[in-house]
DNA sequence: ATGAAAGCGCTAACAC
DNA sequence: GTGTTAGCGCTTTCAT
């Protein structure tokens, strides 16, 4: 507990609090001189301002916040969030933010952190997993915290965003299945209610006219499997079916195989996400890069600028990289990756 | 910015700041009647108490922190992590705890993050990432900042520690590896300063009574793969390598396969830490699972008590699981999951 | 260029 | 049982 405050530093100095406030902040001129004698005395006592007083004082927290309502097993088994949170701490640490966690159940529960952080814990949020109509949205506006939406968000909304365009490797796959002559192309999406999850099977039925395929899982491997299974016994069985996420799609690829199916002869698959080990199993597994890292980057920025007090704007990153491997492609064996940047 | 405070509040019920303030805290008895009024108030105005005032008054944050030294890079690729911080999560929801995560890069940086957390940003740390002779063990204990170590740490130390018993499943493998044959078994290791991976080395070279064939890696894809091509260079290659995680392992694997070897038969390979995906490649890799979010329960349990005053105790969280799968067994196929508890 | 003093919003002695 | 008041450690007018 460094109980050392700017009273002792000014008292070590030989001048009073406001001189030491401004020999640091450098807002209002200080003579080299006394400057001199303050930082010295800084050093030589170790003095680290409180936060809490400089938060109190200012405003300001010097952090920002994620607000998970995720179930804690989820976040374990989430290949996005890790990266996405480095590339946020790697903006974050250039001014010395924090990054706030708060994993919270229930709405009751998220309000309220919501709430406190708005005051006093933390200067902006970042919000993830955003829903269709998402209630987040118009309440974290009257609380007026500034929020970047990671996510396209197609609503009204006050805040900045970072798009990605979730359609393009979709139809880029749906396009490569069918050149491959699959027809009865299933789609095993996320929750709908995710904005995501949306676009995706969107972009899905958009491509196959229609929704006979789709079934709405929610990213574990058990709703895979399950819906795997589902799918075929259908009378006519799809031929290739698009999952999305990697998860879902191993438990389906297993599955299908336990039924004595040939992936990808008898049955394509593809995933979502591009988990770092997708490419090492055999099939290697058709996935979706997205480079989480590169929005956590570009949504730490925007919400600097916001705190700051810039305009909200809407960014796109665009990152998604269809891999196109084994599990998709007859002819099997080459690991053919092949990038191509969505448009 | 939720401009209503515990004055406003007082106005609103008829009675002084000071009367709310433990008509929430119940630090006094106070009339139902009252309290009824005051709680009616509240919620009128939907009013929180601004954390960084309270943190101020009281000397502490509600919240507990994690300092990371690592390139973001890492921490994106870690499958360690994220688990961790969810089973940290899942009990810090319970007091409504935060968790103030901060990556930062060189010792500087990790003092001042630690000061300022020291300084009313956080009532206490957990250290991840130990190692031999840490500075930042004596360097906590002098800001008096309650502090957790999630490793087993040998030294001497004032702090709570979570140890796990790293050597055992090193052991088991070493173990099963001998019965199917191997007499050449090599160990690349992870950078030999931490404790883990220093424990988990010491014991590879207690079994075989020499370092002839370890190599020192850094968990990273790239030296699993430069390691294993020194390693099968040798004029006596090894038959069997474990690695110290997965990622090292799969380069490695892939790198075996590229010089024409087969897995497991011409060489066999076993990773640590059980990524997801691990039990799905082809050859299923033979890993270690270590139940991270256990951990990271026990160790915000333990945190927790400190922090409200408990003395600091050890605990031993005994999850290491040692899956053997084909990688390492000749007679391939069968997905052989032999669980063992460690000792 | 520097000092003095008034808060920031809350808690907790200290009255009554 | 409730009101008054003095801090917590910092920033920032307002003086000088």
């Amino acid at each position: 507990m460094s109980r050392t405050t700017i009273a002792d530093v000014a008292r070590a100095a030989g001048v009073t609090k406001a001189t030491v406030s401004h020999a640091l902040s450098g807002n209002r001129p200080i003579s080299e001189e006394t400057r001199a004698k303050v930082l010295a005395a800084v050093d030589k006592l170790g003095w680290v301002p409180s936060q809490s007083a400089r938060a109190l004082a200012n405003r300001h927290a010097n952090a920002v916040a994620v607000v998970l309502a995720r179930n804690p097993d989820v976040i374990a088994n989430d290949s996005f969030f890790p990266a996405f949170i480095a590339g946020v701490e790697s903006v974050l640490a250039e001014s010395e933010t924090a990054l706030v966690l708060q994993v919270v159940s229930g709405r009751e529960a998220e309000e309220r952190a919501y709430r406190s952080l708005a005051n006093g814990r933390a200067d902006g949020a970042l919000l993830l997993d955003l829903r269709v109509d998402d209630w987040r949205v118009p309440f974290l506006d009257e609380l007026g915290l500034p929020t970047v939406l990671v996510g396209a968000y197609d609503q009204q909304h006050p805040f900045s965003c970072i798009r990605t365009d979730d359609a393009a490797p979709i139809r880029d796959i749906v396009a490569h299945l069918r050149e491959a002559g699959h027809e009865r192309i299933a789609h095993v999406s996320g929750p709908l209610d995710y904005v995501h999850s949306r676009a995706r099977a969107e972009a899905y039925i958009d491509e196959m006219h229609g929704d006979e395929l789709l079934r709405e899982g929610d990213f574990t491997a058990a709703s895979g499997r399950a819906l795997t299974a589902e799918l075929l016994a259908l009378p006519e069985r799809p031929t290739a079916i698009m999952y999305a996420n990697d998860t879902m799609a191993i438990a389906g690829l297993s599955y299908a195989r336990s039924q004595g199916l040939k992936i990808p002869d008898d049955l394509a698959i593809s995933g979502f996400d591009d988990d770092h080990l997708s490419a090492h199993l055999s099939p290697a597994l058709t996935s979706v890069s997205s480079d989480p890292a590169a929005r956590g980057r570009a949504a730490a920025r925007l919400l600097r600028a916001d705190i700051l007090g810039a305009q909200p704007r809407t960014e796109t990153v665009d990152c998604n990289v269809v891999h196109l491997r084994e599990s998709t492609s007859a002819q099997s064996s080459a690991v053919s990756t092949v990038s191509r940047r969505t448009p």
